[in-house]
DNA sequence: GTCTATAGGGGGATAGAC
DNA sequence: GTCTATCCCCCTATAGAC
């Protein structure tokens, strides 16, 4: 079954069972190399070895690098994106507990594919309108809960800065930061991946706290 | 005059007042070129043509791409671990004061050459151990007078947190991140260049007042 | 020192057999 | 669907004239 791939990338984001295939051997393989390497310096053999075939059976599946590539970026982003929305969006929880929860499922999912931040921030300052335009980035933030709630903690004077960017910022650099400086601060700190792991593990109670200093 | 570069990297980073050589233009123009786009996706053509030069010329000063980029490269995290140094270093500053100067001399350090601090995240993964064996990333920070003064702090009972290496990500985090994730902030706050400098600008008073309210 | 012309190699993509 | 062989372009680097 050979892909096309000029309707909406989202429709063919679903992995529908067909979880050991070859086209799923490929598309694997090209997330852990593009994710590593960026798309610049990934060689669709790269891809293919990983992958245990062939660079003409990806081009089968796949069109080209570039395709692939842009499937790839759009899974990723989305994953990335659902993760904030999920937490951002909850009705149920008070601002309080959706940084709490934001700390604790954000580092477990980072710690899970630790390359996704760097990726993201390295292939959008590439092309921004392509991959910022198309998806709802800013929108999924503007209209979601986290802001109202945010807005109304100001206006009940709870909070003593008015400007949410700055709360959303904060959150977000102190959660991805340490992923992006990962080799620098295993070597000023003198760490392996188990104990920068403990450290982030640590983070996940100490972002709550530092954010709740920070704001109130 | 041309170049060898087999000797010392750091021996060849002085400019003696050659401000309007072609060497230098050269140089500028990969600084600008590679800084934008990163190694893998630069090519010797956009260098040459921002220089204003042709492709051989590149080579007959700078023997190759890869040759020329080490330069660029320990030249800017030269500038970067420079700067973090002074402050980091200085016997006549408080614990608190540093903070202060840190935020303040890094966000226009950092607003001057925006594309720095994902440059050189980005090319340190590349190649973790080239870049940070060859400097003295670990050691400026870990025998600095900052340390010893967290240390201090600490044995006093003045921070509520021990691990000094948490206090430096905080205050990395704050100031770096805005600029690593900048397409994305600007997408979610409504932001044209100018705003996101002012935003910033507003940030060099506050990131200290919320590491002051994060650990104590 | 600076250019034009070109060599040389690597990498993406396809043809065509099985 | 999957492979081998190959095409061809693009990019780096150099030769050689001025």
């Amino acid at each position: 079954m050979r892909r096309v791939l000029d309707e909406d990338m989202f429709d063919k984001i679903s992995n529908e069972g067909m979880d050991t295939t070859t086209e799923w051997k490929i598309k694997n393989a090209a997330r852990s190399v593009f994710h590593r390497k960026g798309y610049a310096a990934t060689r669709t053999r790269d891809i293919a070895e990983e992958a245990g075939i062939n660079i003409a059976l990806l081009n089968y599946y796949f069109r080209s690098k570039q395709k692939l590539f842009e499937l790839i970026m759009f899974e990723t982003m989305r994953d990335f994106l659902q993760n904030m929305s999920l937490v951002f969006n909850d009705e149920k929880t008070t601002l309080e507990k959706k940084v709490e929860i934001m700390a604790d499922k954000y580092i477990d999912f980072i710690t899970k594919e630790p390359e996704i931040p760097l990726f993201i921030m390295s292939e959008i300052r590439n092309d921004p309108d392509k991959f910022l335009e198309r998806l709802p980035v800013a929108n999924l933030i503007k209209n979601s809960v986290l802001i109202k709630q945010h807005q109304l903690a100001v206006e009940k004077g709870e909070l003593n800065e008015p400007n949410v960017l700055h709360f959303i910022i904060n959150m977000m650099s102190l959660v991805m930061f340490p992923f992006i400086a990962n080799p620098m601060l295993k070597k000023i700190g003198n760490l392996d991946d188990s104990s920068f792991n403990t450290l982030m593990q640590n983070r996940k109670k100490l972002i709550p706290s530092w954010i709740k200093a920070m704001f109130t």
